[in-house]
RNA sequence: GCGCGAUUAGCUCAGUUGGUAGAGCAACCCGUUUACACCGGGAAGGUCGUAGGUUCGAGUCCUACAUCGCGCACCA
C-alpha cells in the first residue's frame, strides 16, 4: 500500500534526536517568537489584543531541574496556543542574579577548589568570579530552555542585575525613599552567620528539633524562675515579664534585682507587667533578652528596658569572663548550664520539640541581632496612592479582582500571609548584587540614581535583597522607568504569571508590592500556580536521595515532547506532579504512533488532492466531523480555562483510541471496497482530521506537529507555530 | 494553635451544575502476510479514607473523625 514517494523519514520510527535541534533553529530563524515579526508578516493583527508574560527567571546557580521544565512547558503551552489565535504575544526570558545563592554557591567552590574565602580575594575579584559562574549558569540555562522548546522571544531577553534593571532598580529605590517608605533602622534583625548577612522573614525555614528547656533563677535570693532553652543569651536579660494579673508575681512587679555574678556576669534585672506573657507557659514569667529576641525587643520598647548586646555576629559571646568570652553560642549554652548546677539554681530541664530558624540558602541557623538596615514599611499611608499602604495596595490588587489567582485558594494563603506581614528587610551585607543607592559623608545622607557629585561620599557597602529586583520584574523587562517605552505601553499588565506556588510570596506578593505602589496598576491579571515535580513516590527530587531526573538526559532519551506531555498530563494546577519514566516512555510511543498514523494517511491518500474547502462528505464523514468538532469545540474552552491536562489527554485519547484504533481500521475497508465518492469522501476526511489534530497538539508536542507539518500536503503553508488554531465551524 | 490540600482500580490521576464509577501505566490471555510490536484484540481489576446527615438519588453537598502532605503562627 505505501507508495514509493512518501517521505523515506516516514519509513522509520519518528527520531526526535534527527528533528527537535532543526526544528528549533527554523522557528528562531523565523523570528516568530517575537511579536513584531508577527505583525509584519500579517500573522498577528498589529492592533490584536495582546498576550504577555514573563518567564519567571531562573536562578544563576546551576542547572535547570524539572521544575524549570514543567515551568518551561506550561508556559510554552500558553503562549504557543496565544500565538496561533492570532493574539500579539511576547513571553520574555531572563535569567535572575539570585544574589545570596549565587555568592554562597560561589564561595562554595571557591573554598572546595583553591581553599581560599571571599576576602582573601577582595570584593572586586570575588565579583569578577561571581560574574563569570554566572555567565556560565546563564549559557547553560539558555541552551536548556531551547531544548525543552520554549518560543521564548530571545531579543528582549534581561537579567535582573543588567544596565537596564540596575537603573529600574535605582530608581524605584530613590523614588520609594523620597516617598518616605524606605528607611535605615536600628531593630532586631534575623543574622545568618554562616552567609554573614541579614535575611528577610521569608527566607527563614523551620526545622523541628528536639531542644531542652531549662528552668532556673539567675540567683539563690532572685523571687522567680524562669525557663529558657537558650541559657546563654540569659547573660543579656535585663528584666523579667510576667503577666500584670499573675497573684504570683505581683508584688514583685517594678522591683529592680542586681545579680552580681551571673557565670561571671553582672545583671540587673527588672520585673515588668506585660500582657503579652502568658501566665500558664513555663513558670509564666519571661526573662527579657532585647538585643537577641524579636519579642523580647517590643516589650522592652514597651518598658523603656535598656538592650544589651552579648553575641556578635559569629554566634560567639562578647561578655563575660574566660568561661564564656568568645566562645561560641552552643558552647557558652553548656558551660552556663553547668554553672547554674554547681550553683544549685537549676531547677529542672525538660526535652522540648522546637522549631529552630535557619536561612534558607545556607543553612546557618538563624540568630537574632540588634543591627542598622535598609527597611520598607509596609505601613505607612501613601499619598499618590489613596492614603493607601502598600499591606492595603497588596491586599487590594487581589481583593478587588484586578489579579486572578487560580487555583482560588492561593488567594487566601496570599491575605493570611499579607495579615502577618511586618516591614521588609532589604539589605543585605554579601557582594553580588544591586548596591544600595544611598552615599554617606560624616552625617550626611543622599539618596539618588546616580552618584553625588563632590569629594567625600562614600556609597553604603551593602547590596540589595534580590526579590526587589526581581519585584519589579513585569515592568523593567518592558522598558520601564521610560513610560513610553513601546514595549511598557503595549504589553504592561502582562495577562499572565505562571510559577511555582512556593513563590508565592517571595516573587508574587513583591511584585504587586512594586506594580501597585510604582505604577498604580497591577503587575499581572491573572496567576497560574503550578505544583511540585516529585518523584515516582511522591518525595521530593534531591541529590541526596539520588531520585532526581535530569531533564536533558529525559529529553536526550525520550524526545521532548515526550518529557512536556508526562509533565502536563494528570497535573492540575496547585497539585504536586509525580514524574517517572514509564509515563514519559508512554508519551515516547505516542509521538511515534502519531507518526505511523501520518505514514498511513499519506500513502492511502496520494489519489486525491487535498482540499482544505472539501464539502462533499458522506454521511458517515459528516458524522465524524460533527464528533471531531465538537470536540475541538470543549478543547478550545478548556485551553482558555487553562485546563492543560485535560486537553492534552483528550487528544491522546481522540488520536489514538479513536482516530488509529477505530477510523483509520475501517478505512482499509473503505479504500479497499468502497465506491469512489466514499474514498474520496474518507480520504479528505483523514488528512482534514489530521491538520486539525496537529493544529490542536502543537503547543503540546511542538516538534513532532510540527515536523509532521512540513510533510502535509496542503498548499500556502506557513509554519505550524504560526498556523491558526482551529475552529469547530466547519459544517 | 489557625488554615489549606489530598484520600477513587496495583501505581498515577480524571470525574464539569448531585443521576448507582473512567483513562493511562503496570500485570494477565491471545495475536505478527497488518500504518505502527514504540503495535492490535480481549478479559480482569474499585463497599470512591471512616462515621453520620441532607436528598427520590451522594465519589460529587453538609458535619465530625482518621491518615498523609503543606503553609502560617507560636516556640519563655
Amino acid at each position: 500500500m505505501i507508495e514509493p514517494d512518501i517521505d523515506p523519514k516516514l519509513l522509520k520510527p519518528y527520531d526526535p534526536k534527527e528533528t527537535e535541534d532543526r526544528i528549533y533553529k527554523m522557528w528562531e530563524e523565523s523570528g516568530f517568537f517575537n511579536p513584531d515579526v508577527c505583525i509584519e508578516n500579517g500573522i498577528a493583527d498589529k492592533n490584536a489584543e495582546t498576550f504577555s508574560m514573563v518567564l519567571p527567571p531562573p536562578n544563576v546557580t546551576g542547572t535547570l531541574h524539572l521544575g524549570h521544565a514543567a515551568t518551561l512547558t506550561i508556559e510554552d503551552i500558553m503562549v504557543r496556543f496565544a500565538r496561533m489565535q492570532g493574539k500579539r504575544t511576547l513571553w520574555i526570558p531572563g535569567t535572575d542574579h539570585a544574589a545570596i545563592a549565587t555568592q554562597s554557591k560561589v564561595e562554595k567552590i571557591l573554598d572546595k577548589e583553591e581553599g581560599k574565602r571571599k576576602t582573601d580575594l577582595g570584593r572586586e575579584e570575588f565579583l569578577k568570579r561571581v560574574e563569570k559562574f554566572a555567565q556560565e549558569s546563564h549559557d547553560t540555562i539558555v541552551t536548556q530552555s531551547k531544548k525543552m522548546g520554549a518560543s521564548l522571544d530571545w531579543s528582549r531577553e534581561a537579567y535582573t542585575l543588567d544596565e537596564e534593571r540596575n537603573f529600574a532598580v535605582r530608581t524605584a529605590f530613590k523614588k520609594m525613599y523620597d516617598d518616605g517608605l524606605i528607611y535605615r533602622g536600628h531593630r532586631i534583625v534575623n543574622w545568618d552567620p554562616k552567609g554573614q548577612t541579614v535575611i528577610s522573614d521569608d527566607e527563614i525555614v523551620y526545622e523541628e528539633r528536639k531542644a531542652k528547656m531549662y528552668t532556673f533563677r539567675y540567683s539563690k535570693d532572685f523571687p522567680i524562675s524562669i525557663s529558657t532553652t537558650r541559657p546563654e543569651t540569659k547573660v543579656g536579660d535585663t528584666a523579667v515579664a510576667v503577666h500584670p494579673e499573675d497573684p504570683r508575681y505581683k508584688d514583685y512587679i517594678g522591683k529592680t534585682y542586681t545579680i552580681e555574678d551571673f557565670c561571671g556576669v553582672k545583671l540587673e534585672i527588672k520585673i515588668v507587667a506585660d500582657n503579652s506573657v502568658e501566665k500558664d507557659f513555663g513558670t509564666g514569667a519571661l526573662g527579657v533578652t532585647p538585643a537577641h529576641s524579636q519579642i523580647d525587643a517590643e516589650i522592652a520598647f514597651r518598658h523603656n528596658l535598656p538592650t544589651k548586646q552579648v553575641i556578635n555576629e559569629f554566634a560567639k559571646m562578647t561578655v563575660g569572663d574566660e568561661r564564656i568570652l568568645n566562645k561560641k553560642t552552643t558552647e557558652a549554652r553548656t558551660i552556663i548550664v553547668e554553672w547554674l548546677k554547681n550553683e544549685e539554681l537549676l531547677e529542672n530541664e525538660v526535652e522540648v520539640d522546637q522549631n529552630i530558624s535557619t536561612a534558607e540558602r545556607t543553612g546557618g541557623i538563624i540568630e537574632p541581632l540588634p543591627k542598622l538596615q535598609w527597611f520598607i514599611n509596609v505601613n505607612k499611608k501613601i499619598a499618590d496612592r489613596d492614603d493607601k499602604t502598600l499591606k492595603e495596595l497588596m491586599l487590594d490588587a487581589v481583593r478587588g479582582g484586578g489579579i486572578n489567582i487560580i487555583p482560588d485558594r492561593f488567594e487566601k494563603v496570599y491575605y493570611n500571609w499579607i495579615e502577618n506581614l511586618r516591614d521588609w528587610c532589604i539589605s543585605r551585607q554579601i557582594w553580588y548584587g544591586h548596591r544600595i543607592p544611598v552615599w554617606y559623608k560624616g552625617e550626611e545622607i543622599y539618596c539618588g540614581v546616580e552618584a553625588p557629585t563632590g569629594e567625600g561620599w562614600d556609597q553604603d557597602p551593602d547590596t540589595l535583597d534580590t526579590w526587589f529586583s526581581s519585584g519589579l520584574w513585569t515592568f523593567s523587562t518592558l522598558g520601564w522607568p521610560d513610560l513610553n517605552a513601546p514595549d511598557f505601553k503595549t504589553y504592561h499588565p502582562t495577562n499572565m504569571l505562571e510559577t511555582g506556588y512556593d513563590i508565592l510570596f517571595f516573587w508574587i506578593a513583591r511584585m504587586i508590592l512594586m506594580s501597585t505602589y510604582i505604577l498604580g496598576e497591577v503587575p499581572f491579571k491573572n496567576v497560574y500556580l503550578h505544583g511540585l515535580v516529585r518523584d515516582a513516590q511522591g518525595r521530593k527530587m534531591s541529590k541526596s536521595l539520588g531520585n532526581s531526573l535530569d531533564p536533558l538526559e529525559l529529553t536526550g532519551k525520550y524526545g521532548t515532547d515526550a518529557v512536556r506531555m508526562s509533565l502536563i498530563i494528570g497535573t492540575g494546577p496547585g497539585n504536586d506532579t509525580k514524574m517517572s519514566e514509564d509515563k514519559i516512555r508512554a508519551y515516547k510511543n505516542y509521538a511515534n504512533k502519531l507518526w505511523n498514523i501520518t505514514r498511513f494517511v499519506l500513502s492511502s491518500t496520494e489519489f486525491i488532492k487535498y482540499n482544505d474547502d472539501f464539502k462533499d462528505y458522506t454521511e458517515r464523514e459528516s458524522t465524524l466531523i460533527e464528533e471531531r468538532d465538537a470536540l475541538i469545540k470543549e478543547i478550545t474552552k478548556e485551553m482558555e480555562e487553562y485546563k492543560f491536562y485535560l486537553v492534552s489527554e483528550k487528544i491522546y485519547q481522540y488520536t489514538w483510541s479513536r482516530f488509529a484504533d477505530v477510523i483509520i481500521e475501517e478505512s482499509k475497508d473503505i479504500f479497499l471496497n468502497g465506491t469512489e465518492t466514499d474514498k474520496n469522501s474518507r480520504a479528505q476526511f483523514l488528512l482534514n482530521t489530521l491538520t486539525k489534530i496537529l493544529k490542536n497538539l502543537h503547543p503540546f508536542m511542538p516538534f513532532v506537529t510540527e515536523e509532521i507539518w512540513s510533510l502535509m500536503p496542503i498548499s500556502n503553508k506557513k509554519l505550524l507555530i504560526v498556523e491558526s488554531w482551529p475552529k469547530s465551524t466547519s459544517l
